[in-house]
RNA sequence: GCACCGGUCGCCAAGUGGCUAAGGCACGAGCCUGCAAAGCUCGUAUCGCCGGUUCGACUCCGGCCCGGUGCU
């Protein structure tokens, strides 16, 4: 029967973390995290990662792994994790997926149209384009290439319109054509996925708070000795050797280095920075409610009623996975004390064919 | 006590005697197929209170209340 695969999901500071130390702990599982920014190396403070005693104390995958000034994407994490879970499986282990990062779990678990990678060279010419014209250009050369692509996308949205022209341009064929083609989803695994809505208010109270106590122990230091390896994307000199870091534009550390350039007063910078993320949060929920068979919790990740619940669900969950056919036979056998026995019998003609490819 | 300035959505803020009172932020809803802690879309007021002038007032007049500034 097929493994179970946990994730975990909700937004920025909804106790993701307790909530998944804890169930590792008690099903013996290892964390693959669903982080843009974890996976970078040498940003700490701002990217609210798992301490290094958490990490000593339950395997942790997928947070450093990539050096600041490379460029990750959603096909590199989609990739990285996948071989992390498997590796997990194979130990035999609960492999739990911590996502924050939407179109990074949806690259995971459904996967990506085969495309193209992003070519850094066309987006310049093509964001230069923009620039020099407007917007509505792009999409004008969009409806170009795909009529139909050009009509999901919106005009203003510029990252967007660059990738479909992008994605045409280099592969010499429609965007939606390659869409229709479909995705390269993850196979073998039954997904339970929890998510963390806690009290509107209260998380937002809780992101503040967050905030406060991240310039508090040190995310403008940090930031500094940061910067004299590598230059912010908001303050990019074509004659400074450093490479740029992207994750210097992320939330906490945009505003870091802002107050560094004397662009902001402390106290500002911690209000922007609550902002971004209580903004970033509301997104989260939006991308997450559209996630399909996500069992709904409406506390934070470290309220032990709320783990207590959770925990249950998985070893429902668990058991489920390996008396498959329990569930079925109830109305029949309901007298058995043994269901198990005799099941096979019951193996309806679907079941029996997916399970050739195992 | 007197004088002046001001009171327009939760906040900032335009505005006109008469189309359905700009805009920004917040807030809410939503989008999202390789930069996603990014980017984007949509939604939300009857103008401090009372009275008057007027065909018609948020806009004009008077009084009151509140805030700010100045003065003896």
């Amino acid at each position: 029967m097929q493994p179970v695969l946990l994730v975990i999901l909700g937004p920025t500071a909804s106790g993701k973390t307790a909530l998944s130390l804890k169930l590792a702990e008690e099903f013996g599982g290892e964390i693959v995290s669903c982080d843009s920014v974890a996976v970078y190396r040498e940003f700490e403070i701002g990217t609210a990662k798992p301490t290094k005693e958490e990490r000593q104390r339950i395997r942790h995958h997928l947070i450093d792994v990539a050096a600041p000034s490379e460029e990750f994407t959603a096909g590199d994490y989609s990739r990285m994790a996948r071989q992390a879970i498997a590796d997990i499986q194979q130990r035999g282990r609960l492999p739990i997926v911590v996502g924050g990062t939407g179109l990074y779990l949806r690259a995971l678990i459904e996967g990506l149209f085969e495309g193209p990678q992003r070519s850094e060279q066309l987006r310049i010419r093509l964001r230069r384009k923009a620039d020099q014209r407007t917007v509505a250009h792009l999409h004008r050369v969009l409806e170009r290439l795909d009529p139909e692509a050009a009509t999901r996308i919106h005009p203003n949205d510029t990252p967007k319109l660059i990738r479909a022209i992008e994605v045409c341009l280099l592969a010499g064929e429609r965007l939606t054509a390659m869409w229709d083609k479909g995705r390269d989803p993850l196979t073998g695994f039954r997904i339970c996925r929890i998510g963390l809505e806690p009290p509107r208010n209260d998380l937002y109270a809780r992101i503040n708070a967050r905030c406060v106590a991240m310039f508090e122990s040190g995310l403008v230091e940090e930031t500094r000795r940061l910067l004299t390896a590598y230059q912010s994307p908001d303050f990019v000199s074509t004659a400074d050797p450093r490479p740029v870091a992207r994750v210097m534009g992320s939330l906490g550390y945009k505003q870091a280095v802002q107050l560094l350039h004397g662009e902001l007063s402390q106290q500002i910078a911690i209000l922007e920075a609550q902002q971004g993320h209580r903004n970033y949060a509301k997104r989260q929920l939006t991308w997450f409610r559209r996630e399909s068979d996500v069992r709904w919790f409406a506390a934070f990740g470290d309220d032990p009623q709320l783990q207590r619940e959770v925990a249950e669900l998985v070893t429902e969950h668990q058991g489920r996975a390996e008396e498959p056919f329990e569930r079925m036979l109830v109305g029949d056998v309901s007298e058995d004390l043994s269901p198990r026995t005799g099941a096979q019998d019951d193996i309806s003609e679907e079941d029996a064919s997916s399970a050739d490819h195992l």
